[in-house]
DNA sequence: CGTCACATGTAAGCTGTTACATGATTAG
DNA sequence: CTAATCATGTAACAGCTTACATGTGACG
C-alpha cells in the first residue's frame, strides 16, 4: 500500500510525470521508501484507473503529466491519519548482527567496526545534504519541506546512534 | 534471501521443527525479521531440497525435526561475511512523517506525540525483556546469545532516540 | 549523424500475507 | 469426549526486483 501513498504524496505537492517522480524517488524519498522505475509506472497507472490521480497534460515524448484528484487527497489524508496497515520493519543488517556469533570473534569485531564507519559516513553525507539544502539556516515550521527535514534529522540521529552502539558492542566484546 | 538465512541461523543453534522455529520467530526474531507460518514452512522445504538442512527425526504428529548440514553452515557464514545483497530498508512510519505537512498542524503534533509515547513504551518493554532474560547481570561476550542482546540494545537505543527526536520536532513545530 | 537524456511500458520470478484446509495428540 | 495445542501444508493475491523492449527529442 505504501508506494501508492508515497507517489500520491509527491503529487500532492505538484503535478509531475512518472519520469519526474522517479527522480524525486531517487533523491529525496529513497531513504524512506525506495521504488524502481517499473513499479512506479505501473503504480501510476493503477492510481489513474482508481481515479486517485489523472492525466492533466501530455507532453513531447508521450510524456504524461499527472495531477492528484480530490479522491486522491482524501485517500492520502486517511492514510496519514490512520497508521494501521503498516508493514513490519525488516533489517537485514540487524539479522546479520544477530548471527555474528557464528563467525570468528575478530571477524565479528571487524564487521561492527565497518558498521560504525559506514554510519559515520552516512552522518557526513546527510550533514552535507542538509547544508546544501538549507545553506545553514534553520527551517521554518511553515515551510513545505519542514517534515522532510525532520526525516533527514531522524536519519542523522539514527546513524549517530548506530555508530555509538556499534562501538559500545565492540567495547563489551573486548573484555 | 534473508528469511532463508534467519531460519538457517536458528537451526545452527540446535535442531528444531518448523513449529519450534515459528515460536522462536514470534519471540526473539520478530523484531529483526518477522515471518509467517506459511512462509516458514515452505522455506524449510526449499532449504531441505537444496540440501542446506535435513530431517533428522520424525516425531508424533508428522513432526519433522530439521538439522543444519555442512552446506547450510557454509552458506550461513558466507552470508554473514558478505553483506552485499541486503534489501533496502523501508519505513512506513517515516513515510508518514514525510507527509505530515498534509494534515492540520495540531494533528501532526498529536501524531508525533503518539510516536514518542509509543517509543517510550517500547523502551519499557525491551528493558523488562532484558531484565527477565539476564536477571540484571551483564552478558558475557562468550555467551551464545551475546549478539542477541546486542540487537536488543540496538532496539533500546533506537526507541530512545525516536522518542527524543519526536519531541525535538514538536519543539521546533511550537515556534 | 550519433549519443544522451527523456519517457514509458511489459514479463518473469521471488518474497511475503491472508485465508483456507487437514489431521494427530494431550489434558481435563 | 471435547477443546486446546501441536503440526504441516496449499492457494490466491499483492508487492517488489531484474531484465528486456521501444521510441522521441535535443544537443553538438
Amino acid at each position: 500500500m505504501s508506494l501508492r501513498i508515497a507517489a500520491l504524496g509527491l503529487l500532492a505537492e505538484g503535478s509531475a510525470s512518472g519520469y519526474d517522480l522517479l527522480k524525486q524517488f531517487e533523491k529525496s524519498m529513497a531513504n524512506v521508501w525506495p521504488a524502481t522505475q517499473s513499479q512506479l509506472y505501473s503504480e501510476l497507472n493503477k492510481l489513474a484507473v482508481g481515479g486517485l490521480i489523472e492525466v492533466c497534460a501530455v507532453g513531447p515524448r508521450g510524456r504524461k503529466e499527472y495531477r492528484i484528484t480530490d479522491a486522491g487527497r482524501a485517500e492520502l489524508q486517511r492514510w496519514v491519519a490512520d497508521r494501521q496497515d503498516d508493514p513490519p520493519v525488516r533489517s537485514a543488517g540487524l539479522l546479520r548482527v544477530f548471527l555474528l556469533g557464528l563467525v570468528p570473534p575478530e571477524q565479528a569485531r571487524a564487521h561492527l567496526h565497518a558498521m560504525a564507519e559506514e554510519a559515520d559516513g552516512e552522518v557526513r553525507r546527510l550533514t552535507e545534504l542538509r547544508e546544501s539544502l538549507t545553506g545553514g539556516r534553520a527551517v521554518d515550521p511553515a515551510d513545505e519541506s519542514f517534515f522532510g527535514f525532520a526525516v533527514l534529522d531522524y536519519g542523522l540521529r539514527l546513524n549517530a546512534m548506530q555508530a555509538e552502539w556499534a562501538r559500545s558492542v565492540i567495547d563489551r566484546l573486548d573484555d
